[in-house]
DNA sequence: CGTTGATTTGAGTAAGATCAAGTCGGGTGG
DNA sequence: CCACCCGACTTGATCTTACTCAAATCAACG
């Protein structure tokens, strides 16, 4: 897939590149890998590979303990940028998994580096992007520490249907919606049992509806309250 | 203070600037701002303020809900840069505010887009700064969500244990300890009586000593183990 | 001293975890 | 076509961690 025909960047919610970016870029991009559903991305703890652009798909960013314990720390959608933070600490500190079949941009190795040399301005945007990245975490640790089950379980839900949303992936009222009970325990720190009770709470307020892996937002505005939620999302986005 | 006398600098942890970095960062210095213990240093969803180094003194970062509850992302030592993602993001989604008395170094308004402009490596290095920021909040949110409350008190401890120790604030085999059972609390999403007793438990085990505003661990490999903590922080970081 | 904020202790409670069975649905192999 | 398997989802019962409420202690400070 040419970058010049790349599906995301006419979508509303993404920045026009400049003059001579598009062109770079192509020329730094070095292939394009697909993941199955469940694969790894990224190992845990693994050394710097490349940097990719998720260009179809979902993936989360995990940690796992000795014991198993795990904790999602955010999910990534189409758009987002991944192996930043290991190309530039030499390391990573969580693995990445695919949750959905994926297909990612992979970039050539120097690629951070090149862009910051030859395209300023595309370099603060790949820094939008990873302060963009931080802000989420920031929010959902908001979720993990200090909203009680239902209103985090809300949160989850609104953050996903607005990225999802913005990504151009709403079809009608719903949006995809591939993560298990499990990912949504993994990612608010509760159980999956009681994840369970309190998704079936919001399903029966009619607040939201799950279902053939799809989510549909019944009233966004309750929801949204519910979860004291309102982050609102950049109008545009860079996109590398 | 002038930056070619910058205290911080000459650390061992902190990596030497390269050719004409220290002339450009002095020539952007606006000046130096002094804020008394528990005042405002950004506040919460307010507009994009000006950059700013910690140049000493702790802080930290956090969001509230409107019934109170407060949810602390990170701390803030000398050394960390803070306000990236306001100036990126246009808009701040959290506050942050002085633990103790603090000293700032803030920069002339445009100065991230011209250090991209004009000094390419700062910029790297700025970038780096943002993704070891989200790496510190990525460990905070596997305490908050997987951990227990012991495990959880302990990880928070050898962290900043570490991040006292490489920002020279160690002496002898303690370093400073400004923060309140409250802010320990809010940092890892429990009540403060629950806090207290975790405390206590950790110091009648004899592995943490807290008094005097002062924190000295007793037993740091055993204090590891309970915290399953091994992020390792990297050797050198840049100061902007 | 009196006030204020931090820490501590005790008692009762609740949110959410754990354990143990189910059910349901889609895919596989006989 | 059907038995069976497996993973995801559900349900019920019980238990625990951590929360809430309330009050006491303690130290710093004006």
């Amino acid at each position: 897939m040419p970058c010049a025909q790349c599906p995301l960047r006419p979508l509303p919610g993404f920045k026009p590149l400049r003059e001579g970016e598009l062109a770079f870029i192509s020329r730094r991009k070095v292939g394009q890998r697909r993941i199955e559903p469940g694969g790894s991305i990224v190992a845990e703890g693994g050394a710097a590979a490349h940097v990719f652009t998720l260009l179809s798909g979902w993936a989360f960013r995990f940690k796992t303990m000795t014991d198993g314990r795990r904790q999602i720390m955010s999910f990534l959608l189409p758009g987002d940028i991944l192996g930043l933070q290991a190309e530039l600490l030499e390391a990573t500190a969580h693995g990445v998994e695919a949750l959905t079949e994926v297909s990612l941009c992979a970039f050539a190795r120097d690629t951070v580096w090149s862009v910051y040399r030859v395209h300023p301005p595309l370099a603060l945007d790949l820094t939008w992007l990873a302060a963009h990245g931080e802000r989420l975490v920031d929010d959902a640790m908001l979720s993990v520490g200090r909203r009680t089950a239902v209103e985090s379980v809300a949160a989850l839900l609104v953050s996903l249907f607005k990225r999802a949303e913005s990504a151009g992936l709403r079809e009608g009222d719903s949006v995809p919606f591939p993560l298990t009970q499990t990912h949504v325990a993994d990612a608010l720190g509760l159980s999956v049992v009681h994840t369970n009770r309190t998704m079936q709470r919001l399903r029966r307020m009619g607040l939201v509806r799950i279902g053939d892996g799809r989510l549909a937002v019944g009233d966004l505005r309750s929801l949204r309250r519910i979860a004291q939620y309102w982050e609102q999302p950049a109008p545009v986005r860079p996109l590398f």
